[in-house]
DNA sequence: GCCAACGTTGGC
DNA sequence: GCCAACGTTGGC
Protein backbone atom coordinates (compact mmCIF):
# COMPACT_ATOMS: atom_id res chain seq x y z
CA UNK A 1 0.00 0.00 0.00
CA UNK A 2 1.11 3.76 -0.85
CA UNK A 3 1.62 5.77 1.30
CA UNK A 4 -0.26 8.81 2.31
CA UNK A 5 0.72 11.91 0.58
CA UNK A 6 -0.55 15.31 1.93
CA UNK A 7 -1.41 17.99 -0.27
CA UNK A 8 -2.62 22.43 -0.42
CA UNK A 9 -4.30 23.66 -3.19
CA UNK A 10 -5.39 27.44 -3.39
CA UNK A 11 -8.70 28.94 -4.79
CA UNK A 12 -9.60 32.16 -5.53
CA UNK A 13 -12.89 32.52 -3.43
CA UNK A 14 -14.06 35.22 -5.83
CA UNK A 15 -14.00 32.02 -8.39
CA UNK A 16 -14.51 28.89 -6.57
CA UNK A 17 -14.86 28.94 -2.63
CA UNK A 18 -14.47 25.72 -0.53
CA UNK A 19 -18.21 26.86 0.70
CA UNK A 20 -19.02 26.26 -2.66
CA UNK A 21 -17.28 22.76 -2.69
CA UNK A 22 -19.56 21.67 0.33
CA UNK A 23 -22.59 23.02 -1.03
CA UNK A 24 -22.61 21.04 -4.16
CA UNK A 25 -24.50 17.72 -3.39
CA UNK A 26 -21.93 15.17 -4.10
CA UNK A 27 -19.11 18.12 -2.23
CA UNK A 28 -17.20 17.11 -5.01
CA UNK A 29 -15.39 18.99 -8.00
CA UNK A 30 -12.88 18.21 -11.18
CA UNK A 31 -9.90 20.93 -10.58
CA UNK A 32 -9.45 22.28 -13.62
CA UNK A 33 -7.85 24.51 -15.04
CA UNK A 34 -4.13 23.69 -13.74
CA UNK A 35 -2.09 25.60 -16.24
CA UNK A 36 1.74 25.21 -14.19
CA UNK A 37 3.97 22.43 -15.18
CA UNK A 38 5.19 21.89 -11.86
CA UNK A 39 1.55 21.46 -10.42
CA UNK A 40 0.40 19.62 -13.06
CA UNK A 41 3.41 16.97 -11.97
CA UNK A 42 2.21 16.54 -8.51
CA UNK A 43 -0.92 15.76 -9.65
CA UNK A 44 -0.10 13.57 -12.57
CA UNK A 45 2.46 11.63 -11.01
CA UNK A 46 1.48 11.77 -7.16
CA UNK A 47 -1.49 12.43 -6.29
CA UNK A 48 -3.00 9.31 -5.39
CA UNK A 49 -6.62 7.89 -4.23
CA UNK A 50 -7.25 8.79 -0.57
CA UNK A 51 -4.36 11.54 -0.52
CA UNK A 52 -5.64 14.90 1.86
CA UNK A 53 -5.72 17.93 0.95
CA UNK A 54 -5.33 20.97 2.27
CA UNK A 55 -7.81 23.82 0.27
CA UNK A 56 -6.88 27.46 0.59
CA UNK A 57 -8.23 30.34 0.24
CA UNK A 58 -5.91 32.61 -1.94
CA UNK A 59 -6.11 36.30 -3.08
CA UNK A 60 -8.81 37.47 -1.00
CA UNK A 61 -9.14 39.70 2.86
CA UNK A 62 -7.60 37.19 4.91
CA UNK A 63 -5.70 34.39 3.13
CA UNK A 64 -6.36 30.85 4.93
CA UNK A 65 -6.98 27.25 4.93
CA UNK A 66 -11.00 26.56 5.13
CA UNK A 67 -10.35 22.86 5.19
CA UNK A 68 -9.60 19.31 3.92
CA UNK A 69 -11.01 17.53 0.65
CA UNK A 70 -9.61 14.11 -0.34
CA UNK A 71 -8.69 13.09 -3.98
CA UNK A 72 -11.64 10.49 -5.11
CA UNK A 73 -10.09 10.11 -8.53
CA UNK A 74 -6.66 10.65 -9.87
CA UNK A 75 -5.43 12.38 -12.78
CA UNK A 76 -7.20 12.21 -15.85
CA UNK A 77 -7.25 14.43 -18.91
CA UNK A 78 -8.57 18.21 -18.42
CA UNK A 79 -11.06 18.58 -21.36
CA UNK A 80 -11.71 22.01 -20.54
CA UNK A 81 -8.33 22.45 -22.43
CA UNK A 82 -9.31 21.63 -25.51
CA UNK A 83 -12.80 23.55 -25.26
CA UNK A 84 -12.19 26.80 -26.88
CA UNK A 85 -15.26 28.08 -24.92
CA UNK A 86 -13.47 27.56 -21.80
CA UNK A 87 -11.62 30.01 -19.91
CA UNK A 88 -9.14 27.58 -19.80
CA UNK A 89 -9.10 26.33 -23.07
CA UNK A 90 -5.10 26.13 -24.47
CA UNK A 91 -3.97 26.58 -27.96
CA UNK A 92 -1.48 24.26 -28.02
CA UNK A 93 -3.31 21.62 -25.47
CA UNK A 94 -4.44 19.35 -28.84
CA UNK A 95 -0.08 18.90 -29.37
CA UNK A 96 1.86 19.46 -26.62
CA UNK A 97 0.60 20.34 -23.46
CA UNK A 98 -1.13 17.39 -21.54
CA UNK A 99 -3.31 19.07 -18.78
CA UNK A 100 -4.52 17.13 -16.28
CA UNK A 101 -6.93 17.28 -13.37
CA UNK A 102 -8.32 14.54 -10.25
CA UNK A 103 -11.43 14.74 -8.18
CA UNK A 104 -11.58 15.72 -4.76
CA UNK A 105 -14.40 15.41 -2.24
CA UNK A 106 -14.91 17.61 0.53
CA UNK A 107 -14.18 15.29 3.84
CA UNK A 108 -13.50 18.43 6.78
CA UNK A 109 -13.90 22.06 7.44
CA UNK A 110 -12.51 24.05 10.04
CA UNK A 111 -14.24 25.58 13.07
CA UNK A 112 -12.54 28.65 12.13
CA UNK A 113 -10.08 29.13 9.28
CA UNK A 114 -6.21 28.47 9.87
CA UNK A 115 -5.13 32.13 8.69
CA UNK A 116 -1.75 32.64 6.64
CA UNK A 117 -0.92 35.16 9.69
CA UNK A 118 -1.52 31.95 12.11
CA UNK A 119 0.66 29.63 9.59
CA UNK A 120 3.73 31.85 9.86
CA UNK A 121 3.31 31.68 13.68
CA UNK A 122 4.44 28.31 14.18
CA UNK A 123 7.87 27.10 14.30
CA UNK A 124 6.65 23.83 12.56
CA UNK A 125 5.40 25.24 10.01
CA UNK A 126 7.95 27.81 9.04
CA UNK A 127 9.58 26.07 6.22
CA UNK A 128 6.01 25.17 4.48
CA UNK A 129 6.48 25.77 0.42
CA UNK A 130 3.42 28.48 1.11
CA UNK A 131 5.36 30.69 2.99
CA UNK A 132 8.53 30.89 0.58
CA UNK A 133 8.66 34.20 -0.78
CA UNK A 134 7.14 34.43 -4.22
CA UNK A 135 5.58 30.73 -3.94
CA UNK A 136 3.02 31.08 -7.01
CA UNK A 137 2.66 27.14 -7.29
CA UNK A 138 -1.55 26.44 -6.88
CA UNK A 139 -0.97 22.79 -6.13
CA UNK A 140 1.86 22.32 -3.35
CA UNK A 141 3.06 19.30 -1.44
CA UNK A 142 2.49 19.29 2.58
CA UNK A 143 4.22 16.89 4.71
CA UNK A 144 3.02 14.75 7.44
CA UNK A 145 4.02 17.27 10.33
CA UNK A 146 2.63 20.37 8.65
CA UNK A 147 -0.32 18.14 8.12
CA UNK A 148 -0.79 17.02 11.67
CA UNK A 149 0.43 20.33 12.78
CA UNK A 150 -2.10 22.22 11.55
CA UNK A 151 -5.11 19.91 12.18
CA UNK A 152 -4.37 20.53 15.81
CA UNK A 153 -4.69 24.27 15.48
CA UNK A 154 -8.42 24.22 15.19
CA UNK A 155 -11.30 21.86 15.70
CA UNK A 156 -12.30 19.67 12.55
CA UNK A 157 -16.15 19.57 11.75
CA UNK A 158 -16.88 16.29 9.26
CA UNK A 159 -18.80 17.06 6.53
C1' DG B 1 -4.55 49.19 -6.43
C1' DC B 2 0.41 48.46 -5.98
C1' DC B 3 4.17 45.87 -7.03
C1' DA B 4 7.65 42.07 -6.30
C1' DA B 5 8.37 37.52 -7.68
C1' DC B 6 7.82 34.27 -10.85
C1' DG B 7 6.86 31.52 -15.37
C1' DT B 8 6.55 31.83 -20.27
C1' DT B 9 7.46 33.68 -24.78
C1' DG B 10 10.05 34.87 -28.63
C1' DG B 11 13.77 37.51 -31.05
C1' DC B 12 18.33 36.94 -31.82
C1' DG C 1 20.54 28.80 -25.46
C1' DC C 2 20.37 33.54 -23.68
C1' DC C 3 17.66 37.01 -21.78
C1' DA C 4 14.46 41.03 -22.10
C1' DA C 5 9.72 41.75 -22.30
C1' DC C 6 5.48 40.47 -20.95
C1' DG C 7 1.53 38.48 -18.31
C1' DT C 8 0.03 36.51 -13.97
C1' DT C 9 -0.12 35.62 -9.05
C1' DG C 10 -1.16 36.97 -4.66
C1' DG C 11 0.16 39.35 -0.24
C1' DC C 12 -0.31 43.66 1.49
Amino acid sequence: MASQNYWLMKTEPGVFSFENLIDLPSKTTSWEGVRNYQARNFMRDLFKLGDHVFIYHSNTDEPAIIGIAKVVKEAYPDGHALDENSKYFDEKAKTKNGWVMVDVEAIYKFEKPITRERIGKEKKLASMWLLRQGSRLSIQPVTEVEYKTICKLEKLLKL
